[in-house]
DNA sequence: GTGCGCAATGCAAGCGCTTACATTGACGGC
DNA sequence: GCCGTCAATGTAAGCGCTTGCATTGCGCAC
């Protein structure tokens, strides 16, 4: 037995496996990667040497050797709520049954870490970006297309932007439900609402309020605003400091399901009752909307489409980088009882 | 004007940097990852070349040649609820301070994703891992030795554990809930529990409830059990199936605060009052818990410090090697209204 | 002025893989 | 029996970077 044919020290490599296997390694290549192209025996020989050595290829050479990885990245604000795990749950299921591999990464709402990690994903040689929200420095795009990655956006639909969106119409839904919200009598409206300013989603769910009251003749002074960040005690928070102006808002729109769960919680903590004393209405439909008591009123936003629509599209691109259309996810409201009359 | 120096085709490379400034490549990457190794005038004209090309580095070029790769990978069982985001949120916020990239992939419970992910993150040459709890083929852990991957357990604790682990004794943890329960009179058990097949925590938590049960002389058969997977509708429907049976439980002990809260949901819808008709518990104290109605009765889990001592855990391990002692998380009952005497 | 030490830089050998192209040899048609 | 064909395999040139070692040239002590 010689010292370096087995299983000391260093890791295995493809020369291993081909030494051991008796062929050359671009053979052993060969049937890793394509084993149509190697005969039966030969192959045979290859899959005892890997099994015996417990090879494992370096995925690093292979992509630096192939220039391609296979790999998909994302990069969503934060895993820490259901909203986006949900898509993107499907959508690295869809990426799945393409062979591809998916990359998270989460930016906590920053645009400073989300332009890190677009570098990042990018020399880490992915394949093709995921994006949630159009609203970004420009010349991140231009490095994009420089670098050849292609990009999907999604949580949004624009069909005129430069890049492909797979998403809903932030500004429609929220009007929607904002005209129900307004014909059911509300007029002291309010909102609470992640900041507008880095947030395309949030800023067009504004526009959708706004562009809403303007139809029913209600004065934009109507409408109070808190901003908050997405998380459950925040929403908590923001109702609290909605309750502090001077008049009650008869009802609450918040950005999603979870800154309603919050506010609701809070109202009843504060002896309010919702929906008699403030409606309470939420975004995205999640789970909790549902057992939330009283459950809520929301825009439902088929998560899982969305995601799988936004895999198909970008494994698309990755593989002919042929243009593809936006696509436009259709939401729908859900009216729950924690929306009534004013 | 040449036609191959300046931004045409191609994405620049490290040559490309050098030969715009009038150096070597090697001075390059030296500007690159040690900058005090070269001499201010030099380092200028890198750091002009590097932003007129618009250069990126690739990282996998860089990984096969440093054998290293900044990068830590973790394997969650699901991205789908909050309980692993929040822990896996501040894993990364720490890592991040030791410039440690995060890569995650999410298994779906399913042991042999698991694996496969496993390989997947060696072979990108993650410097380490961070895996949930210690139930695994031993050829895994064998697997990731010899690759000379460190390996961080997390969400379960033991000292013998031939890895290091940092998290809780869930046993005891929930042996402690099912004392409360009772010593409050609960004599008729049931839990939701995930299938604790391959699943420790599960069957930790489970041994907890019996011994729990034994020593208050309560015969194993008065437990009953349903399987779920973790999901609120998941939930829902296993308290459906428990009240199907001929004794109606009086409490039902549920894995986490996600099956909890659907359980509660779809006891109420069935006509049945929180505690007073059946009493329900959690596992985990996240956010939903004390907004549920009736709050939940649970156990607290400090996630985000487990994730926080896990990062530190395995940066120590991949920096220095030396062997880490696994740390115990301290859990603490909370009781809440879900819960009431029998 | 000479020589030494040392900081700054260049040279070039890989890292582990893929792949275009070259080589081999078995087989069948003539 | 010879040769063309083609499938199976081998050869070797990179992919873009890091890094040990060699080289350069500067400032200083003498």
């Amino acid at each position: 037995m010689t010292t370096d044919d087995n299983n000391m020290g260093r890791t295995p490599t493809l020369a291993d496996v081909a030494g051991l296997a008796g062929v050359s390694t671009a053979t052993v290549s060969r049937c890793l990667n394509s084993p149509d192209q190697v005969v039966e025996r030969t192959r045979k020989k290859v899959e005892d040497a890997v099994l015996k050595l417990g090879y494992a290829p370096n995925f690093n050479a292979r992509a630096l050797a192939a220039k391609r990885t296979n790999t998909i990245g994302a990069i969503i604000p934060t895993m820490e709520n259901a909203i986006f795990a949900r898509g993107l749950q499907s959508f690295q299921e869809e990426l799945g049954c393409s062979g591809v591999t998916l990359l998270v990464a989460s930016s906590s709402y920053r645009t400073d870490l989300e332009e890190e990690q677009i570098r990042t994903l990018v020399s880490r040689g992915a394949d093709g970006i995921l994006l949630i929200g159009l609203h970004r420095d420009p010349k991140i795009y231009e490095f994009l297309k420089r670098q050849n990655v292609p990009v999907v956006v999604a949580w949004v639909f624009d069909p005129n932007a430069k890049v492909p969106t797979v998403g809903f119409d932030n500004f429609s839904a929220m009007k929607a439900l904002a005209d129900r919200v307004i014909s059911m009598g509300h007029r002291r409206l309010s909102t609470i609402t992640a900041s507008p300013q880095d947030n395309d989603r949030a800023s067009e769910r504004l526009r959708g309020i706004y562009a809403s009251m303007m139809e029913a003749g209600i004065p934009k002074t109507e409408l109070s605003i808190v901003e908050a960040e997405y998380g459950i005690d925040e929403g908590g928070a923001a109702l609290e400091q909605l309750l502090c102006q001077t008049v009650r808002p008869s009802v609450v729109m918040c950005g999603n399901d979870v800154l309603a769960v919050g506010a609701i919680a809070k109202a009843q903590e504060l002896g309010l009752c919702v929906p008699d004393d403030i409606s309470v209405t939420g975004f995205d439909d999640i789970e909790i909307a549902k057992i939330s008591s009283p459950a809520l009123t929301t825009v439902h936003v088929p998560h899982r489409r969305m995601g799988k629509e936004a895999a198909k599209m970008l494994i698309n691109l990755v593989n002919a980088a042929k243009n593809q259309n936006s696509i436009l996810i259709e939401t729908s409201l859900v009216v729950r009882a924690s929306l009534s009359g004013a």
